[in-house]
RNA sequence: CGGGGCGUAGCGCAGCCCGGUAGCGCACUGCGUUCGGGACGCAGGGGUCGAAGGUUCAAAUCCUUUCGCCCCGACCA
């Protein structure tokens, strides 16, 4: 490839949209562009690395044993109903009418086409277990798509689906899909961990995230530093104290505390640390509302209440039901004396002895609560996000925090599919039994925004070898006949050993060309000057390093190629 | 959906308060010089000032409406 010939289009300054380094660089190195909010054209040298994923991918499904298809965008809403996901799935799903005034959806997962497809081809037990896989663009319509690549409404997603005749067969597909993905992110040159997850609006008994490590990550991650325990915050299970303060219990009284209404403000106010205090969350459900009390510094988990709870909606009760109910504003609201509601607690707060609570009034908070004797509780369960320092509930060592991007999910499914759609087989009794699934996903354009966050510098990206959009950037300096000429044999050569070139031919100075070269972030440049010719050695810059080789031109193909496969940038 | 901010040339921005000829840097075109880490000179091209309505002799600038985008939050794979 020329540069000038392909659509190149690098940026010296950082668009003013970017915030995450990956979304700034895959700008300036002009690998994408946005069309509309979350929604993006991918140019020549940014397809080329979505490219290089799928292509992993694919290679490490077909390993695996999963059959490749593909399956329309659009979806008719009959499907989404039988499930009940047409109206569960929300405005995230983006729905239109066609000229019949029939509803569809843009598909943004497809359990239920797959399910479709498997009820009316396959009948026998011998035709289990399937696995089909596909790559395909998605659409959800995010509430706030974000970050280029990282949170799109469109994009490029692997989607497989396995039914099995069992449980044990299931897992064992469970099994291989997570082997596979090992395989995958690997081969992508990326630092990840498998965490367990909570199974969102796709459902099933469990699932495990691949996370990508990374201080971007909107996910944030708890593990074991001396175990093997590693799980998403949100599904991450928080053990019950073993004990509690023994503090003598101090008599109930009321304090003024004009305007503080956050932990931060009482807790400065009162010159407290913030686990002296009980919040009392109120929490609207759609049918009622629930008081959720959650110690001060310790953060609700919604996704924990919901199950609880057993509902899906589940939002912070507005300023009017707040006050209805606690007669008082936003802020003031406590246990003591709390009528009408369900009053659920994290079990920490069981532990706890003179607690600061709200009062129920304005500009008032109660000292000295304490639990049984001036409050009660209807139920106590673990309604908290897990952080660091808790201990794990492996019991392996003590919990550590860090941020992640999700860049795979695979999930057991069970029968929760085949059921609501009746995709049955029969086993080798004629009897007719439920399919077990499983599915599993992995963001090609989210992994590709995961390696530059894992793979840069302040010059721009440095690609794993395996994703890189090209290994090598060819850079003649100046306009000579011998460097024309010797540039030209190299981009032969290098072609010949089944390196992928890019030969910037244009009449840019040096200095242009290798800002540029380490902007797009080739693991190899080679460069091609009269100072090198002159004495028979041109140079190879590794990018990852900045370090440079010299070799004779007939040498640098080989040399790379030895680079490549032993080399810092050979991952 | 709540809070904040921004829409002026391809990109990054100034001008807006205080109405009166639309500007700067980069990029782009031509010529010349230069040529191993984002050169220089000369000459050029390019803008319905997001859109619609209003106020005014006159609107990028003031008022109203609307659309888009970004950030924080809520929410979400």
């Amino acid at each position: 490839m020329r540069t000038s010939q392909l659509l190149l289009p690098t940026l010296r300054e950082d668009p003013g949209e970017a915030e995450t380094v990956s979304h700034r660089l895959m700008l300036r190195s002009g690998l994408i562009r946005k069309v509309a909010a979350g929604i993006y054209t991918y140019l020549p040298l940014g397809l080329r690395i979505i490219r290089k994923v799928e292509n992993i991918i694919r290679e490490e499904m077909n390993r695996a044993g999963a059959q490749e298809l593909l399956m329309p965008v659009a979806s008719p809403a009959e499907l989404w109903k039988e499930t009940g996901r047409w109206n569960f799935y929300g405005k995230e799903l983006l729905r239109f009418k066609d000229r019949h005034e029939r509803d569809f959806c843009l598909g943004p997962t497809h359990e239920e086409v797959i399910t479709d497809l498997f009820r009316r081809e396959v009948r026998s037990y011998r035709q289990l277990p399937l696995n089909f896989y596909q790559i395909q663009t998605k659409f959800r319509d995010e509430i706030r798509p974000r970050f280029g690549l990282m949170r799109g409404r469109e994009f490029i997603m692997k989607d497989a689906y396995s039914f099995d005749k069992d449980e044990a067969g299931a897992r064992l597909n469970y099994q291989k899909m997570y082997d596979a993905y090992h395989r995958i992110f690997s081969r992508c040159g990326l630092t990840f961990r498998a965490v367990e997850a909570d199974t969102g609006l796709i459902g099933g008994s469990s699932s495990h995230e691949f996370m990508v490590l990374a201080a971007t990550g909107e996910e944030t991650v708890v593990y074991s530093e001396t175990g093997t325990y590693a799980a998403n915050v949100e599904r991450a299970e928080v053990l019950p104290p073993t004990e509690g303060s023994r503090e003598e219990l101090r008599p109930l009284r009321a304090v003024s505390t004009p305007n503080c209404r956050t932990v931060e403000e009482v807790t400065g106010f009162l010159k407290i640390e913030p686990g002296r205090l009980v919040k009392t969350l109120l929490y609207s459900t759609g049918k009622d509302t629930v008081a959720v009390l959650i110690r001060g510094d310790h953060e609700a988990n919604e996704i924990k209440i919901r199950r609880l709870l057993g509902v899906t909606d589940l939002e912070l009760a507005g300023p009017a039901t707040v006050e209805k109910i606690t007669g008082a504003p936003v802020g003031f609201a406590g246990p003591v004396g709390l009528k009408g509601v369900r009053i659920l607690a994290d079990h920490a707060v069981r532990f706890t002895r003179n607690v600061v609570v709200g009062g129920n009034r304005a500009d008032t908070h109660i000292v000295d609560a304490n639990y049984e004797r001036d409050f009660q509780v209807d139920e106590f369960a673990d309604l908290r996000n897990a952080m660091a320092g808790d201990p794990s509930p492996r019991k392996d060592g003590i919990l550590k925090a860090t941020k992640g991007i999700e860049v795979g999910h695979v999930f057991m499914l069970g029968t929760k599919y085949s059921q609501a759609m009746n995709a049955s087989f029969l086993d080798p009794n004629g009897k007719e039994c439920l399919a077990v699934m499983g599915c599993y996903g992995i963001g090609v354009g989210r992994t590709a925004a995961a390696a530059v966050e894992q793979n840069h510098d302040d010059k721009g990206i440095i690609w794993p070898f395996p994703i890189a959009p090209v290994h090598v950037h060819l850079l003649p300096l100046g306009q000579s006949a011998p460097v024309a000429e010797a540039t030209a044999g190299l981009y032969g050569s290098l072609q010949q050993a089944g390196l992928e070139v890019l030969w910037d031919d244009r009449e840019e100075r040096a200095g242009v060309k290798f800002n540029d070269a380490d902007l797009i972030g080739a693991p190899f440049q080679v460069i091609v000057g009269d100072k090198g010719l002159a004495e028979g050695l041109l140079e190879i810059k590794i990018r990852k390093t900045g370090e440079k080789l010299k070799a004779a031109p007939a040498d640098i193909p080989a040399k790379i190629l030895q680079l490549a496969a032993s080399g810092p940038s050979s991952q």
